[in-house]
DNA sequence: TTTTACTCCGTAGTATACTACGGAGTATAT
DNA sequence: ATATACTCCGTAGTATACTACGGAGTAAAA
């Protein structure tokens, strides 16, 4: 039988709670699999599917781009370059971020650096001069 | 008079929009100042407040965490290296978020170089199979 | 057979930071 | 004086990704 994973199973099996594979059947990810029971009864490539969406999590997609990209996934008529073209986009996206993460960075660390005396007063903390200026110190 | 801004022109000069002023009151970020026309009148003080705020988010800091860092700001008691201590630790969860993103520069890339023909059905795209599999490609 | 474990469903809550709305009263500009 | 703009308040909605809860029914283990 291909059908013989309960919920509890498939969350198990996948790393993921009961919860959130009802959670991706709402938001459409999996779909939910009809029974005659009233119990679900997953397949096994909804595990696969489960474990595909915490692999594109890591890279930085969202749920939705993963379900975008579940789509290509089993679409015949889709080419590799459209999911290319994806990976693409992100990559520029996280790439953004680690800009932004990086100005931040260096703006902490010149300001950690510009605190010497520990002992002062808040009142004249180097620290907090930077916060109240608009120059970014 | 030095409680002169309505709260239009607070939320103009420190560039939120009036919302965001309420927003951070309800937050307890900024007091809601006493008024006896019902109307709200602030300090210049609370400009430089927003503003502060919206430094310490550029920064990587939470509004939680920018609260704590106004009530410092404004403590007697409070020493300077305790906002040092703050900074340091925000400092280094953005090296953290860096070297998360980092990780998944590095894969989104490879995934990227690896997929050679675009029209290729995504039935043997490799980027696809990355998503699949646990190695991490 | 009885107990334990699991499943069903919908709704509400969490965290973060806002944004929008509605209806009524007030202040300012012309 | 009138029109426009601004303010009041509370509540609800947005986006993201879950997590929790409650009560009732069912499946599996001892």
């Amino acid at each position: 039988m291909m059908y013989k994973f309960t919920i509890g199973k498939l969350a198990k099996e996948s790393g993921v709670t009961v919860e959130t594979v009802r959670f991706y059947e709402q938001k459409g990810l999996i779909k939910q699999p009809v029974s005659k029971s009233g119990y679900r009864k997953y397949p096994y490539d909804d595990v696969l599917k489960i474990k595909f969406i915490k692999r594109t999590q890591e890279l930085g997609f969202t749920l939705n781009e993963a379900k975008d990209l579940l789509e290509l996934r089993v679409s015949s008529s889709a080419k590799c370059g459209q999911v290319k073209k994806k990976a693409e986009l992100k990559l520029s996206e996280v790439e953004d971020k680690i800009k932004d993460l990086n100005k931040m960075k260096r703006s902490l660390k010149k300001m950690v650096g510009s605190c010497v005396n520990n002992e002062r007063s808040t009142s004249e903390c180097p620290i907090l001069e930077c916060f109240e200026k608009d120059n970014k110190c």
